[in-house]
DNA sequence: GGCGATATGTTATAACATAACAACATGAGT
DNA sequence: ACTCATGTTGTTATGTTATAACATATCGCC
């Protein structure tokens, strides 16, 4: 649609990073976490981890079995499932609820609960953190929050139409 | 513990309120609605609208199609899919992304971003308003929202434990 | 009447997700 | 080594949610 120049880079929005970087950085996460809660760290939940953070955006879960099924590691849904199901749990990949999609987690490692902000034009995810959005009704709904979903969708910098042009 | 209970009592956020009255009070809005947006109150679309105030929960697409359908107005998924669409569109019905569900706007009228909280016990949901979600993060980030999907999962106030029982 | 705009009816299929059970691997205890 | 418990993967089958595409109907308007 437009672009113009390259945004200066927050950590984990829509600019750009050092992305060898930061996979190698969430599987060397990934690993310490599983050594430290015991968890099985198998081919498959490896590879679709790796899978995440390669694509480096949200994907379907059956895009993410078509990769596994290329590679030879699993061709039924079950198997996509529960490998991001996996993830999920451990808070190494978020689920998009608006595009019933996963993403891998920009903050490994770090306690969060996490928003993103959906391009509705190129369809880029970023990872934020929230700001907690329920202020004090929540609390004084007496309601017990166990998990959060905060999604955005609008528009990206690199595909808002420039103003003046 | 609280389980599995049927989730029938009439509520907004989780206390319970005059249900007849707010049922006609969005009835009434949405007639002025269309009235003011030059849009079309067509039966389908009252039948919907007044389905999900009735029901004064979270509904599937294709439990409102199955009411429809009992009243031979549509058997067919997109005539569910599109009212409750047009309702969507028009702010006085919420999707519930959790549970791909919708719900009666319980303020409707109002200009508001909506916030969800969803009792993973009993299945109820309480609207609120949300509280800005992302504090300044989108602005740095040049992201211009256009909707916003704000869900918490947990406990409502009937169904959390009670400390001394 | 004829036209455009809007809404509904219908067919067919796409896209997303899970229940249920079988098979296999691994490690612990004996 | 054997057996048991546990956890993971493989597989079948099906359930659930959603939309594309096109046909039909309705209404206001010129």
């Amino acid at each position: 649609m437009n672009s113009k120049k390259a945004p200066r880079a927050p950590l984990t929005g829509f600019g750009t990073h050092d992305h060898t970087r930061c996979k190698a950085a969430s599987m060397t996460a990934a690993e310490a976490l599983c050594a430290a809660r015991k968890l099985q760290l198998t081919p498959v939940r490896k590879r679709v981890l790796e899978i995440l953070l390669e694509a480096h955006e949200a994907m379907g879960a059956y895009d993410v079995l078509a990769r596994l099924a290329a590679e030879g590691l699993g061709s039924k849904p079950p198997v996509a499932y529960r490998a991001l199901g996996f993830w999920v749990e451990q808070g190494l990949v978020h689920r998009i609820e608006k595009l019933n999609a996963y993403v891998a987690c920009a903050h490994p490692g770090r306690a969060h609960d996490a928003a993103f902000m959906i391009c509705r034009d190129c369809g880029r995810v970023a990872e934020t953190e929230s700001q907690g959005p329920f202020g004090q009704s929540a609390g004084e709904a007496g309601f017990q929050i166990e998990s959060l979903v905060i999604e955005a969708e609008g528009l990206c910098p690199k595909c808002i139409p420039e103003a003046g042009a």
